[in-house]
DNA sequence: CGTTTACTTGATAGGTATCAAAACGCGTGG
DNA sequence: CCACGCGTTTTGATACCTATCAAGTAAACG
């Protein structure tokens, strides 16, 4: 068991001979991400190429309905979640950010239920149907991580359903901020457009506009540039209290 | 094999001698139910307790933050999923018909997400959590079918607020009525309380009354009873693509 | 049959959409 | 570097939809 050609935080373990293998175990989010569960040998049995990709905001992932050939886990950056309704409005359905997988529809031989969009620069990692397929026959931890991946998709789904889709538009913004902030690598926000804003909150462009500019007097937020924002926490959460209080 | 003490249904499959098997069996739902990927010798091998929970209307089936100590299959009526947001008021996230499976998050050792309430006369199967674990182990196909569910489950939660979150009362309550008719096991549509409307809706009780008040005088829906409704689908689909047309 | 609860209807206020126009940010090419 | 043009954001005025408050009516229940 030669440490010679083994990454330093790796010392100890097997030493990896998939090229594949070594990118994944030295993903800073694999104990969040799809082979959390797996231990190292396991990732060394991966024979099937895990790609990584990088997108540009605005860029499509995949588009809803197209037949589903692999999920994605998100390693930096923001996708967003958005389909037509039957009145031909665009929805945002809900939020992608390091760590969550979307698109497992894909492992299931589904097509996709939605549009996958970059808001920010975005890099995912590409797992292809087979692969899951092929792991989840003996990998029995897999298979329950993929569970709770679905799970965590649907109480993401059941909270933006329950927070951000109900109230008064001040108040939904609010939400949408504290929902933000923890998409936040560093001290700045990514603030998304107006458009997009409305499409997830169920208003017009200008309800959002005059909406966020009221917050930004009450000083819950400073927009240094039109893309980022600072969120001073104990003004949002102080808002969102006396909202409930009076509500 | 004799064929003497099997059920027509089954003539020329092994004979069962597990009772819950014999009962899972000839259950009507089975091919959609969580059980349905499992065949009927595997069946044979449950030795966990499946129960059969009646409910009346109003009564709770399980309630949110709650550890979670099984999952339930639908059979005949309708539940209810709903929680409190931040504010205090009551939510309703989707419903629950026939075949459906709620609190699967239990199988993932997580507490309930939210609460499940019955609002007709309910039917359900409890799927104890040892059970699906026991399972899971050995049959790789009830694996995927629970995944199946969870994105069953993550489809009707994506469609929910895709359709019965955005646009004006009128347009959501259309919605309501169409959704409402797939929960039918006969002619007559079961019909939310105005309040349960007003939940689902995210609108008051008055907008709800008058909305469906208008709706009945241009004979979408009649109502027989206070709890029931004949839904008259032209009329309704109608009433929709005129709607899309203007909007 | 009275009492309670749910539903309906009306009048008014308030929040948001709509329509319109101005200000701003940003990339491009002069 | 600045001027230009385009798309986004902001702001204003008005109309419309829905919430709110208030009665009144119908249905459920003991």
């Amino acid at each position: 068991m030669s440490a010679a050609n083994v990454i330093p935080l790796l010392a100890g373990t097997p030493a990896l001979f998939n090229p594949q293998a070594r990118v994944c175990a030295e993903c800073g989010i694999r104990k969040h991400a799809l082979f959390g569960a797996l231990d190292l040998t396991a990732l060394d049995q991966i024979h099937v190429q895990i790609a990584t990709i990088r997108l540009a905001p605005g860029q499509l992932l995949y588009s809803a309905q197209a037949p589903g050939q692999a999920a994605y886990t998100v390693r930096s950056g923001v996708v967003r979640l958005e389909r037509l309704n039957e009145r031909g409005e665009r929805r945002i359905l809900r939020l992608g950010g390091r760590g969550d997988t979307l698109g497992m529809e894909a492992m299931l031989g589904q097509s996709y239920a939605a549009d996958a969009v970059a808001c920010t620069e975005v890099e995912v990692c590409r797992l292809p149907r087979s692969l899951v397929d092929e792991l989840t026959r003996d990998q029995v931890e897999l298979a329950r991580d993929m569970m709770r991946r679905w799970q965590r998709a649907l109480d993401d789904a059941d909270e933006w359903l329950t927070e951000l889709c109900a109230g008064p538009a001040r108040h939904r913004m609010l939400r949408l901020l504290l929902k933000l902030s923890e998409y936040a690598d560093g001290q700045a926000v990514w603030l998304p457009s107006r458009l997009e804003m409305s499409a997830m909150l169920d208003m017009t462009i200008e309800t959002a506009s005059r909406t966020l500019a009221q917050l930004k007097r009450e000083g819950v937020l400073e927009a240094p540039d039109q893309k980022h924002a600072l969120i001073h926490m104990d003004v949002l959460l102080d808002a969102l209290r006396r909202d409930a209080a009076e509500a």
